[in-house]
DNA sequence: CACTGAAGCTGAGTAGGCGG
DNA sequence: CCGCCTACTCAGCTTCAGTG
């Protein structure tokens, strides 16, 4: 049963009570500044250059005891260190993350059509998020909380900023658009009206069709004429000369969000729109070590949460070539997270590298987190496979190897029958008949392989453990070690199931179900996982030996 | 024995060809 | 244009060998 969605639509920029506090925040910030600079330029103007650059100058040596060109390993885990430690107390001093990196991030963020460090409030629905932790705890010790404070303070031009304008400035806030209303393919059902994302996007805009008359623009158009040109551009099938031209849809009004129900905790994304019920960063934060956050239009990821409060959340897309995902070489298993040894100079455009970065996250991953794939695809025994080189035969003798005697319902019949309750469709009978035609090819005659006579020895045996229940035994298996381990760590007294089983609250699978649109899939109280595990118990018996 | 890496198997997906 | 078919690729899985 599915259910209930878990897509929460957070129109607003700022909860309620953030924006309520961003007033006083911005007054803390330009405050502080101030009074660092007052301490050694007491006279100094502030609306002086000199002001701005000593006020920088001090921060930058208030919040760091290293150069800023700390390489490499200066990472966010340091920065996450030191955040663990302020929270209990004790201050530290904070370091700056290689430049390199920041700039990575930076750029993931852009192609995933964030803007980082706005120069003016974006319009239209989205989200706030710190580049990187230490960014979130410069801000924090600044005395600002939210990110549209910087954003805000950046575009009235507040003196103390003066010179931190622009993508490099510190602390970075990233702002995302939500993404049904950024360049939607269709106009929101709802009220509303169009606005450009961007003034560099209004300025392109008019740079490109302003003033065409081909396509009756005036010298600078509007959002609604560029959304107008666009549809009709696509509706006569021309080239999107717009498509370069962020739009976003504001809402007149503001729908409420959907009230969470018991035991959900509303934690964002990061990279996106999408509100969660768990948060891909594993609590790092976006760019952190641990940070599972993956490309949204790749929506994938597994969640597991124990009786502890501890919830790990790995992405689960398979890596692809040509698309690098740093967070890709890591990987939570059955001794915590892992780093993939060969992460080092790895290269995304490398058909082998990536083949082996996808089989060490498969395997860690569905060891630990288990299948991804509902059905059962047993292997064919040597019994069953004599059987498909009889019909091969038989069609081949007729003049039309290709597709087998009668027709292909037949054989998917046939072969169902044969084996007293295998459930072969017939696509894939297709594919396994080409594969017969090439061993006759090849070989001339069906080939079984060792492990097809290890699955008939298996049969012969009647091993009758089907594989949905090896799975549930394994499963619960991983999750009582683990919660044992955590128990006796933290001395967090866990859950015992009914079976006397020490389980998580609950695990859940969440998969794209379009492209904007992740919806769970399966969540499943052991109760009802264990009683679908038992209603598909396997019935094959395959009785006799193929003889080889 | 626990763990890891990799080979190889199955079925789904997809591009392209072909005939109606 | 549509449906069917073929050939090929890929994702996800099982199994087994290697390693410490």
């Amino acid at each position: 049963m599915a259910p209930p969605q878990t897509k929460k639509q957070k129109l607003s920029t700022l909860a309620d009570d953030e924006r309520s506090t961003s007033a006083s925040e911005q007054m803390t910030a330009t405050r502080r500044f101030i009074d660092l600079v007052r301490t050694f330029a007491p006279d100094l103007p502030e609306s002086s250059p000199l002001f701005t650059h000593l006020a920088e100058q001090s921060l930058a040596s208030a919040l760091s005891t290293e150069p800023s060109s700390t390489a490499g390993l200066a990472s966010d885990d340091v920065v996450n260190t030191q955040a663990a430690s302020i929270t209990a107390g004790h201050a530290q001093p904070l370091i700056r993350p290689d430049q390199a990196t920041r700039d990575a991030i930076a750029q993931i963020a852009r192609s995933n059509g964030a803007i980082v460090n706005p120069e003016q409030p974006v319009p239209g629905p989205g989200r706030y998020r710190w580049l990187m932790t230490y960014d979130r705890e410069m801000a924090r010790r600044m005395g600002v909380t939210d990110p549209s404070v910087i954003t805000s303070m950046r575009a009235r031009g507040d003196p103390v900023f003066t010179s931190a304008h622009g993508p490099g400035a510190d602390p970075p806030v990233v702002w995302y658009s939500d993404r049904t209303y950024l360049n939607p393919t269709r106009q929101p059902s709802e009220p509303g009206h169009w606005e450009f994302q961007t003034p560099d996007a209004q300025e392109w805009a008019a740079t490109q069709v302003g003033g065409s008359e081909e396509h009756g623009m005036p010298a600078r158009p509007s959002a609604s004429d560029i959304w107008n040109l666009r549809q009709r551009l696509l509706t006569r099938g021309a080239f999107n000369i717009t498509h370069d031209m962020a739009l976003v849809f504001v809402p007149d009004e503001q729908p409420d969000d959907r009230s969470l129900t018991d035991g959900e905790v509303e934690v964002d994304l990061g990279e996106d729109d999408r509100v969660f019920r768990y948060d891909p960063t594993n609590g790092d934060g976006p760019g952190g070590e641990n940070d599972q956050t993956g490309n949204p239009d790749n929506f994938y990821h597994d969640f597991i949460r124990f009786e502890d409060g501890t919830t790990i959340v790995c992405d689960r897309i398979t890596a692809k070539k040509g698309d690098p995902q740093p967070h890709l070489f890591r990987a939570y298993g059955e001794n915590g997270w892992s780093t993939y040894r060969r992460s080092a100079d790895f290269d995304w455009n490398n058909a082998a590298s990536i083949k082996s970065l996808k089989g060490w996250r498969d395997q860690r991953l569905r060891r630990y987190f288990g299948l991804k794939r509902t059905e059962d695809r047993p292997d064919y025994s040597g019994r069953d496979l004599k059987w498909l080189g009889k019909q091969y035969e038989e069609a081949r003798d007729a003049g039309h190897p290709s597709s087998p005697v009668g027709d292909w319902d037949k054989l998917v019949e046939g072969f169902n029958a044969f084996t007293k309750g295998q459930h072969r469709g017939e696509k894939a009978m297709r594919s396994k008949w080409s594969r017969i035609i090439d061993d006759f090819a090849k070989k001339g005659g069906v080939v079984v392989t060792k492990r097809q006579k290890t699955k008939s020895k298996r049969d012969k045996e009647k091993v009758v453990i089907s594989v949905q229940e090896q799975r549930r035994i394994a499963k619960e298996e991983r999750r009582e070690k683990e919660l044992a381990e955590r128990e006796k760590q933290n001395g967090v007294k866990a859950k015992v199931g009914r079976h006397g089983k020490v389980m998580p609250t609950y695990s859940v699978i969440v998969s794209k179900a379009g492209k904007n649109e992740p919806v769970v899939v399966d969540i499943k109280s052991q109760a009802e996982e264990k009683k679908g595990d038992e209603d598909e118990e396997e019935s094959e018996e395959d009785a006799e030996e193929d003889g080889q």
